[in-house]
DNA sequence: AGCACGCCGACT
DNA sequence: GTCGGCGTGCTC
């Protein structure tokens, strides 16, 4: 029995190493760590960074050093078990890294971890045991399946579980094991067995001369001779087929010299060869606009970190990055580009190939397990001169980081939903403070908080397209970004007194008769309607019964497609009713247009006219093939969701209907305005371009408001004024930090009471550390009070960061918490 | 996660 | 009484 270890006394004294181990254990919440004692067998090869073994209550997980100390702040810690991998997984950069993604979002430490180590790290980590000491013959008899794994393991110095259960059956291994563990004869071991995800490399393992020399004391071995000349001939690993193939030897000259020394093999991920012709047809785009672009270059030149918002269309963008990226490279240092989604990053991708120096990664191209771990150690290897990649590029290995590009900032992707909760565009930044590099936002709509940023002169501001314009627009509400590119006419109509058509009154009379016009001259329109289905609310008009989920606290929205309401939070479905389930009545009345009611109304009113549509209920193979249905002309009006982004090449056309431009302004989250404003200014890009004739109908309810005035005049600055004053008056981000903790329960007293207990222990919390800036809002049922038959309860607390910090931490199992979070459902 | 502990209702 | 489900807290 191991001896009970002291429950309480003072702090331990002891001598010796300790190490705090961020222990990967999806459990711990928040950012703790553990302390550990290293054992002297290891205090020579232990390091920061390094993925290590540790007992952790009766489970031994891995875990990755965060520093050293030389005393403990628990009396008797634990020993580190094993060091599973030498060469450190992480730098003290991303240890720093790690730290400030676990307290800025409260995830927990090992969701941060698993982030930044290679994927699926656990896979590949395998347990083999040893023998430390047979147990003395006199002590007492050992079971048999006891002695029978010792006696294997006397054979052998280290043998997994399943080699162990051809020993002895698997039960009573599962038996057998713990006790020997525990009374000290056999030592569980981690090894950790990385994928290389390449191919066989061979390289110099000498140094250059020594490689002369030894080509010249070789005697008569030409082929051995010639393979070390093509080797020495450069520093770089080379696949052993192309070396082969240089040096016209066989696989039977290599060995000779690998066996003595001279050669080393090893396996690397190498990246995929682009597609030849993919690329080089594309001309190096060119620098509209030369002031930007040398405003760009001193970012670049000058030493240390800096932010900068960079606000200009999508290929004036593209062609300034191209130009700093092959800045930033050809002086050997890495960049890392971020796009919002993979899509997105692939565009970018191509844009760069053949015009910037060294070796670019996409990082969708590593798909298989294999791959991914490949791509990341080739990464950490140093090998990889710019990453493209989605927001989880943001985990990426770099060590030499010279410049970070985050395209299209403003977008939602780059806010992490489900896992580690990081937002990478903030990341991002950090990262590049981190390294000391500059970091660029890219933009043609700047995010609210990212504007406020260049105003408080946070980051620097570079506009591309017309120097003149920063001046007028910042001080005046001008013409804004893009008005040297106005993409045509933006027309309002007030739904609430316009003459309206169609089913429902969907379509104004002024839509109507643009559409008309354009199909008079043969032309297309795009239709934007930011819902899906045919009806969102079904009613009985006897008795007021709405059709509602019964997991959730929303309304059952009518898709005729599908001949079926459909919960659009839990796809929960059932079949279209005949009649009130309360009261019997069958008078039921339909409320609220989507795509598909929108997509029947203009079938009737263009009869023999091609319309068809695009959202999430479509067949991705469809989207596709209507998209293209669309470029060509064959089809004549195009209905869609924010789905429609997913196309956008293919949208170009000149007359852009919206049919709700406001759904979504009106629901209580100070962001929704921003949202819908972001997606306004984006169709409009995507469909009517940069073209002079193009018309973009805005059909509202609201035409007052400032995104739809904003919209109308196409200002940035119209629309970012009043958003600001809106949020600085309730103190809302960009002002503070918002933190937002939601409880999910299938009893709702249970969410009530939980949530009343957290709010007790934020406020106690608060007035312990002598915090007085922050201010709670809740706890309250969440907006989606109901989802998937629980019931939500949440608590929003506005502050400055290092107060919200400390509350972060405090939710139990249950909780989630929610650091800047992307919308308050 | 995985385990222990304690509270409560249901059963011997 | 005591068995066991479930909710809760802990792991250096």
């Amino acid at each position: 029995m191991k001896e009970p270890r002291p429950s309480s006394g003072e702090r331990s004294v002891a001598s010796g190493l300790f190490a705090e181990v961020a222990v990967v254990a999806p459990d711990v919440r928040g950012a703790r760590t553990f302390h550990y004692r290293v054992p002297r067998r290891l205090e020579s090869i232990i390091a920061a960074g390094q993925l290590v073994f540790v007992g952790f209550g009766r489970r031994q997980l891995h875990g990755l050093v965060m520093k050293f100390d030389r005393s403990s702040p628990v009396p008797d810690p634990k020993p580190i078990l094993d060091v599973v991998w030498e060469p450190p997984l992480l730098d003290g950069r991303g240890l720093e890294f790690l730290r400030w993604m676990a307290a800025r979002y409260g995830s927990p430490l090992a969701a941060c971890v698993e982030s930044l180590l290679p994927p699926n790290l656990q896979r590949y980590l395998e347990h083999s045991y040893s023998l430390i000491a047979a147990p003395e013959s006199a002590a007492a008899p050992l079971p048999a399946a006891s002695a029978r794994v010792i006696q294997a393991l006397t054979d052998a110095p280290a043998l997994s579980e399943s080699e162990l259960s051809q020993y002895v059956g698997r039960t009573a291994l599962k038996k057998a094991l713990p006790r020997l563990l525990e009374n000290g004869h056999v030592r569980r071991q981690a090894t950790l067995k990385l994928p290389s995800g390449g191919e066989r490399m061979a390289r110099l393992a000498v140094s250059i001369p020594e490689a002369r020399d030894a080509i010249l004391s070789m005697g008569r071995a030409p082929k051995r001779r010639a393979i070390l000349t093509v080797l020495a001939g450069t520093l770089a690993a080379l696949p052993i087929s192309e070396l082969l193939d240089g040096a016209g030897a066989t696989g039977s000259s290599l060995k000779p010299l690998v066996d003595s020394g001279l050669v080393k093999i090893e396996r690397n991920y190498r990246l995929p060869k682009p597609d030849a012709m993919s690329y080089r047809e594309i001309r190096r785009p060119k620098v509209a606009d030369e002031s930007a672009a040398s405003a760009l270059e001193k970012l670049i030149d000058r030493e240390g970190h800096a932010t900068a918002l960079v606000l200009g269309e999508h290929q004036d963008r593209v062609a300034a990055y191209v130009q700093a990226v092959d800045r930033v490279a050809a002086t050997g240092r890495q960049v890392l580009i971020l796009a919002p989604t993979e899509r997105e990053a692939e565009n970018l991708y191509r844009s760069f190939l053949g015009h910037v120096p060294g070796q670019i990664a996409l990082a969708a191209h590593a798909r298989t397990p294999a791959q991914r771990v490949g791509l990341w150690r080739s990464l950490r290897a140093g090998e990889i001169d710019v990453l493209v990649g989605p927001r989880s590029a943001v985990f990426a290995p770099l060590t030499r980081l010279g410049l970070v590009i985050v395209d299209r900032e403003e977008d939602r992707n780059y806010k992490d939903r489900r896992a580690t909760r990081v937002q990478a565009r903030d990341a991002a930044v950090h990262l590049g403070r981190l390294h000391r590099c500059p970091v660029v936002l890219g933009t043609d709509t700047p995010a609210v908080e990212t504007f406020y940023g260049v105003e408080k002169e946070r980051f620097r501001f570079i506009l591309m397209g017309s120097a003149g314009l920063l001046r007028a627009t910042r001080m005046n509400v001008g013409r804004g970004w893009g008005a040297q590119r106005p993409a045509g006419v933006v027309d309002v109509v007030d739904m609430r007194s316009a003459p309206a058509m169609g089913h429902g009154g969907m379509i104004s009379e002024q839509l109507h008769i643009a559409l008309r016009e354009a199909m008079d001259d043969g032309g297309r329109a795009v239709l934007f309607v930011n819902r899906r289905g045919s009806a969102s609310l079904t009613i009985c008009q006897e008795c007021g019964y709405v059709f509602s989920c019964r997991n959730c606290s929303t309304n059952l929205v009518q898709h005729r497609s599908f001949k079926s309401l459909v919960c659009h939070v839990c796809n929960h479905r059932e079949t279209v009713p005949e009649s009130c389930p309360e009261c019997g009545s069958s008078r039921l009345r339909l409320w609220g247009a989507g795509t598909e009611a929108v997509t029947e109304t203009l079938r009737r009113l263009f009869p023999g006219e091609r319309v068809d549509r695009v959202d999430s209920d479509v067949d991705a193979n469809i989207v596709s093939s209507v998209a293209d249905g669309f470029r060509r002309g064959a089809i004549r009006f195009l209905v869609g969701t924010t789905m429609l982004f997913n196309v956008a090449e293919s949208l170009k056309c000149r007359l852009l209907g919206i049919v709700q431009a406001d759904v979504g302004i009106g629901v209580p989250d100070y962001s929704a305005p921003e949202r819908v404003f972001q997606s306004l200014m984006r169709l409009r890009r995507s469909v009517l371009g940069g073209g002079m004739d193009g018309r973009m109908i805005v059909q509202t309810i609201m035409p007052e408001h400032h995104v739809i005035e904003a919209t109308r005049i196409g200002s940035y600055i119209r629309f970012f004024r009043p958003e600001l004053e809106t949020r600085r008056a309730h103190e809302f981000p960009p002002f503070r930090r918002l933190v937002r903790f939601i409880y999910s329960h299938k009893s709702s007293e249970k969410a009530q009471l939980e949530a009343e207990g957290l709010i007790e222990r934020l406020r106690l919390s608060m007035s312990e550390s002598g915090v007085t800036g922050v201010q709670f809002m809740g706890p309250a049922p969440a907006l989606l009070y109901r989802e998937r038959g629980l019931h939500r309860w949440h608590i929003m607390a506005l502050g400055q960061s290092e107060e919200l910090e400390k509350l972060i931490s405090l939710p139990h199992r249950g909780w989630v918490v929610d650091a800047d979070p992307v919308d308050l459902f």
